[in-house]
DNA sequence: AGCACGCCGACT
DNA sequence: GTCGGCGTGCTC
């Protein structure tokens, strides 16, 4: 960085600054700073730059110079943002290894780091130029239409015009009409954060009399709206200190207009304030707990390990208690006076959890996930930049907040694959980020798991991790019973009902009768996954992409779930005209479907990804099956999350086999995790669950470690394969997707690619093969598979020589209308 | 990522 | 001939 040495002289002195922008871009950008803002920039604050002709974007500054750029004139900055950097040196660091590590951009880490509202969107904007008399006679039709537009509306904008006219290039025709003096072009940067106001109602003190009072309901005998209206006031004045316009107008039903007229009288006072989105009630009850025996020694153990491990891993069986541990740490580190990233999947992020933290830390802990709004990101931004907060609880895209002093991050569930975005870049996973960030600051990382990744259990048995482990449940709580299903044999005896066999049925029922509730697990949403012809063979595909089309019920039309592609379900065979079609499979709607058939009285709901798309969805399906509206929830992968509910006694796997099958090195992982996920949210305090497993395969090796809960006997299994293939964790593996609209030209970039990679590795390179869904999107896709031995290569060298290839391949004609995505550990 | 420029086929 | 399609290359 430069320094002022010289500073009577700094506003003379023309600097330059490198500056990050927002884009897929791999190259640095120079721009020139005025003399009147070199005191106002600096490292970490927001510049408004012209990219290109016309665009205007938000980019930060990453380095100030003074050396102008040789071979070409730099732009001026047109604008400083900040007065104070919003992000800080320490994330910039960060942003960098992360676009290092993860092969892509520092652009594309600028993008899913920095919460919308704090990019700036830039509008041009076209308005009359009312100085100009413009002769309309001679004008050309569309300018004449646009000009009529702007009689309506002093401003357009591009797109607006664009469809006015009904044509998507209208630049040439607006720089013509602004060479001519006809209009104003300007582009308009605005700040997109704007705080939330909301207007406050109270009454006028005078009221506060008791015969002012009687006096004013005389008065209001014949407005009844504005007397329901004072009346409601009066009743949320009882419990609440601060009453909204809004609140009141809902509680009394009595319409703005009755509000307005007691305005008016100067009944009520009106106040606009700002207030924060992220209200909650500061309700510190101070909440004790005692942790067991084993909790405490865990937690010493935990602490001890820190000392001279950087990372440790906590493993814990379900229900042992591993928030308890975490709420002692979080405590101790806040004493310390330093901060606390606390790690969820997203799902798992439920008023719930939310509410037994803030019981511990009050105001001082902050929320942060994907359901949040623009704005309200911005906000938590803020106040981390602030230091507001002690504790951030968030998912994984909480890594980037501006920390200022990180002690602790704790990463729940560690193994959970939605640690890891696989689309757009970066491909980065949060927790292995995590252990990177925390490192940074000189803090520690603590991963929790009852199903460990393979790979942390991994670096915790070559002591890379430190290991501690929790091997009793929390206040004796019972595993629970397992108990496994032959489809087949359920088949043969003619005893299964549609998807559900007698042992399931059955258990059921006696939950229902006991009043119990009951989660039924099927890793597959939609209807029914695939329709087909019983004559021809014919089954509807996506235009889009190559798979099949899942039939939804609920909206009766077949749905792609890669593109969003839908159509209409045909009644005959669009090839060969039969009526005999026929639907093949099954999802989460017709487990629902059928159920209600079977058990017409209980009350079913359905939770997956239809459902719970929008904001409070997912939490209105939680509260519902906690106030026991519901009997039997049927859903995806997402029941297997984050769900406590102590009378879930019944947990059924509809079908197992969709799990073990799953083309993969890694399915015997996850089906494990899975399942073992799902059983334990069955039973708790004094109950003992049941776990009924239906599958065609019962004496599948996962299922029998599944049962006996024998995490080793599956690690060591399963280590075996993965060192004689070449898996990790014993290496590492970086992916290239290669995308091409023409399956014949991808075919052939595919193989340059792979033979110029295996110049460099030899047969550390694998295919180029078509992955299992071979065009989504209207592109094909050919995988290139790299594994990495991790003793004796470098892997930051190997990625700079991987990067050298897939440019050197960019500037070659072959390249033409190609994406390369690198995706590095691609779990 | 946009956006302009340029080249090519389909219309007034 | 012009409009609008899309492929290509550049942006400090």
């Amino acid at each position: 960085m430069l320094e002022f040495a010289d500073a009577h002289y700094s506003g003379r002195r023309t600097l330059f600054v490198e500056v990050i922008l927002p884009l897929a871009i791999a190259k640095n950008y120079t721009y020139r700073v005025p003399y009147d803002m070199n005191d106002a920039i600096a490292i970490g604050k927001r510049v408004v730059v012209q990219f290109g002709k016309s665009k205007l974007y938000t980019a930060i500054i990453s380095s100030i110079g003074d050396q102008a750029p040789e071979k070409y004139e730099a732009k001026y900055i047109l604008e400083v943002l900040d007065s104070q950097p919003i992000v800080t040196t320490a994330q910039l660091q960060f942003w960098h290894w992360l676009a290092e590590y993860y092969m892509c951009n520092v652009g594309e880490v600028m993008n899913a780091a920095l919460p919308a509202a704090l990019k700036l969107a830039s509008e041009t904007k076209i308005t009359v130029n009312k100085d100009m008399v413009v002769d309309k006679t001679t004008l050309h039709d569309k300018e004449f239409l646009i000009l009529e537009a702007l009689d309506l509306q002093p401003e357009l904008t591009i797109s607006d015009i664009a469809k006015l006219l009904g044509q998507k290039t209208v630049m040439p025709l607006l720089k013509l009409m602004f060479e001519k003096n006809i209009i104003h072009i300007s582009e308009e940067v605005s700040d997109r954060y704007k705080p939330r106001r909301r207007t406050f109602i109270t009454l006028n003190r005078i009221y506060q009399d008791q015969d002012n009072m009687r006096e004013l309901f005389n008065i209001l005998e014949r407005a009844p709206k504005q007397a329901d209206a004072l009346l409601a006031y009066i009743k949320l004045s009882r419990h609440q200190k601060a009453i909204t316009k809004n609140e009141l107008i809902e509680e009394s039903g009595a319409g703005a207009a009755a509000i307005k007229a007691l305005i008016d009288k100067e009944v009520f006072v009106a106040e606009e304030k700002n207030v924060s989105r992220l209200h909650y009630e500061n309700e510190d009850d101070g909440a004790v707990f005692t942790l067991s025996e084993q909790q405490q020694n865990v937690f010493i153990d935990i602490k001890r390990q820190f000392e001279d491990k950087d990372t440790v891993l906590l493993y814990g069986v379900t229900s042992s208690g591993k928030t308890q541990i975490y709420i002692r740490l979080i405590e101790e580190m806040i004493a310390s006076g330093r901060q606390v990233l606390y790690l969820l999947p997203e799902i798992a992020l439920t008023t719930h959890i939310i509410e037994r933290l803030r019981n511990y830390f009050g105001a001082s802990i902050g929320v942060y996930h994907s359901k949040f709004n623009d704005n309200e990101r911005a906000e938590v931004w803020q106040k981390v930049l602030n230091n507001e907060y002690k504790v951030i609880l968030g998912a994984r895209s909480s890594v980037f907040l501006p920390y200022y002093d990180l002690g602790l991050i704790i990463v729940d569930e560690e193994h959970e694959t939605s640690y890891k975005q696989f689309d757009p870049a970066p491909r980065y996973n949060a927790r292995d980020a995590a252990i990177y960030l925390a490192a940074t600051y000189k803090g520690k990382v603590l991963l929790g798991s009852a199903t460990p990744s393979f790979e942390s259990y991994f670096n915790a048995r070559i002591h890379k991790f430190g290991l501690a482990e929790l091997t009793e449940r929390y206040g004796g709580v019972e595993l629970p019973d397992i108990e496994v299903v032959s489809i087949s044999e359920e088949t043969k005896k003619k005893l299964i009902q549609s998807h559900f066999t007698s042992v399931l049925m059955n258990d059921m029922q006696v939950a229902l009768d006991n009043k119990e509730q009951v989660i039924l697990f099927q890793n597959r949403r939609g209807y029914a996954p695939v329709l087909i012809c019983k004559i021809c063979a014919y089954t509807p595909k996506c235009i889009n992409c190559d798979v099949s089309l899942t039939f939804h019920k609920s909206s009766k039309k077949l749905h792609c779930h890669y593109c969003g592609y839908k159509e209409d379900t045909p009644n005959i065979c669009p090839a060969c005209g039969s009526t005999h079609l026929e639907y093949k499979g099954f999802g989460t709607e017709k487990v629902e479907d059928e159920l209600s058939l079977l058990l017409p009285n209980a009350k079913i709901a359905r939770m997956d990804l239809d459902t719970t798309r929008s904001r409070n969805a997912l939490q209105n399906i939680l509260n519902d099956l906690e106030e026991k509206k519901i009997d039997i929830l049927v859903g995806t992968q997402m029941v297997a999350k984050g769900l406590d509910f102590s009378d879930v006694t019944v947990i059924g796997i509809i079908s197992a086999d969709s799990l073990l099958k799953f083309p993969d090195y890694r399915a015997n992982e996850r089906s494990f995790q899975m399942l073992a996920q799902v059983s334990g949210r069955a039973g708790r305090r004094g109950k003992r669950g049941k776990v009924v497993i239906q599958t065609y395969d019962p004496g599948h090796r996962v299922i029998k470690q599944v049962i006996d809960n024998d995490f080793l006997d599956l690690y060591f299994t399963e280590m075996e394969e993965r060192k004689s293939f070449k898996y990790p964790p014993y290496y590492r593996i970086i992916n290239l997707d290669i995308k091409h609209k023409d399956p014949e030209i991808l075919h052939n970039q595919a193989i340059y690619l792979g033979n110029e990679l295996r110049k460099h590795f030899g047969d550390r390179v694998i295919g180029p093969e078509a992955p299992l869904i071979s065009r989504i999107r209207n592109y094909y896709i050919k995988s290139i598979m790299l594994k990495f031995e991790k003793d004796g290569v470098s892997i930051a060298k190997a990625k700079a020589i991987i990067r050298e290839v897939i440019t050197e391949f960019q500037t070659t004609k072959l390249s033409k209308g190609s994406i390369v995505q690198p995706d590095v550990d691609p779990y």
